[in-house]
DNA sequence: CGACCATTTGATATGGATCAAGCGATGTGG
DNA sequence: CCACATCGCTTGATCCATATCAAATGGTCG
């Protein structure tokens, strides 16, 4: 946690986006990203964009996963979020991106103008309610973070297990587009401290790991009662 | 952080809130919650909202201080912010509030009806963005305190004294409403870490301690080093 | 003065970090 | 098709930052 400067590195991204969109599409009228968005893809481990950058574009997750972080001056990550199918990310706050996105997997990823967006809204008081809908839950979400990383590695983790159970399709499998150091970097953890908590619970029989990237809940009454 | 059950408990707030508004008051036209408030007072502890109740009104502060914080089953408890005069709170999400309520010192609060906003909203753009942007500037407070929640202790407290320095008048004397309890929680941290890296930074000449509610930045670039 | 509460300070324990191997998949070139 | 390098993950041994337990100090109010 306060190593000087030794730590892991974080590979460069392989490239930046490049913001020449490609064609808009249309699909669903109700949602005022998916309408005027341009759909782009984005290959494994892509910047999507840069922190501090300026916020020109808000983003959807049409395939793949994508995770936000910053990295601080030693070299420690924090993930603020990842964002699967369906999410928005991007909108952060004001004139600059806090966190910087980039692409887990290979993912297509909707973007729109935000000052289409904020046109948009000007005119349609749904889309201006949609965009602040979509702001308070992002708040919400970091609320529910920022309590889990006050817990204890375990109750990190079960929360951490719960939630992608919670966000993904099957009901006790959890397929993990992250490595363990996405994970350990969105926990506040180490890698290690990740990987022994699994095996643990695993061991406890609360969890099954047919593979890394892959989890069972076998016990959810148990793993509740880690979750504090 | 992971005791079973017996940690220091909070005395429960002195009263809930009395929910009859006084005369409405007008001031600041430009912003709605200030043209639409009722002020109204709160004594110390006084409980000004509870977890999970429904998020029926929004809140600024106009005297005093305000603290946000969650309890866990187990007695833990994570302040969520605090807030000074001129700051809004309140508006976190949809439903319900995540997190409760509570002045710090006898306060006086704005209160308006959530749903007064959102009619004004509706036929006032320039309200509509104000709240989004009230809401977004919330959400990246958080993201601050969350990436300062993986901080080493010293970088946390220092962090908090930026903070806090940034917000009062006087420009490097911190004068704090709340106990040392409220930064620990605030933090992450036990109240005797807290007071220890006070302590530490007062005898490394950073700080000066001329009472425990008053800090003076003696040394800022010093203070800054150890910030990461 | 004396009771009470918040804060500081001291001594010790421990959860998770760090340092260091092993291990199992995946892919590449011979 | 099989050595063999690579990479992500797991497991083990040790260390340290912060928690916990305990006591002393100091400020406030009757």
């Amino acid at each position: 946690m306060l190593s000087p400067a030794s730590h892991h590195h974080y590979s460069r991204p392989i490239s930046n986006a490049v913001r020449q969109l490609p064609q808009p599409a249309a699909s669903n009228l109700d949602d005022p990203i998916e309408m005027m968005g341009a759909a782009m893809p984005f290959a494994r481990n892509a910047e999507i964009y840069g922190e501090n950058e300026p916020a020109e574009y808000v983003y959807k997750v049409v395939s793949g996963a994508v995770r936000t972080h910053k990295i601080l001056a030693d070299g420690r990550r924090q993930i603020g979020g990842f964002y699967l199918p369906g999410d928005v990310f991007g909108l952060e706050s004001g004139d600059e991106h806090t966190f910087a996105a980039e692409a887990i997997t290979a993912s297509k990823v909707m973007i729109v103008k935000r000052s289409t967006l904020l046109t948009m809204a000007a005119r349609d008081g749904n889309v201006a309610r949609k965009l602040w809908a979509l702001t308070s839950g992002e708040l919400r979400r970091l609320q529910n973070h920022t309590l889990a990383l006050i817990k204890t590695a375990q109750e990190r983790v079960v929360g951490f297990l719960f939630e992608m159970a919670a966000r993904g399709s099957a009901d006790n499998q959890v397929d993990l587009p992250m490595s363990r150091q996405d994970i350990a970097d969105y926990l506040g953890l180490t890698i290690e401290t990740v990987s022994r908590t699994l095996s643990q619970l695993q061991s406890s029989a609360a969890i099954d790991l047919p593979n890394s990237r892959c989890i069972v809940l076998r016990n959810r009454a148990a793993l509740g009662r880690l979750n504090a």
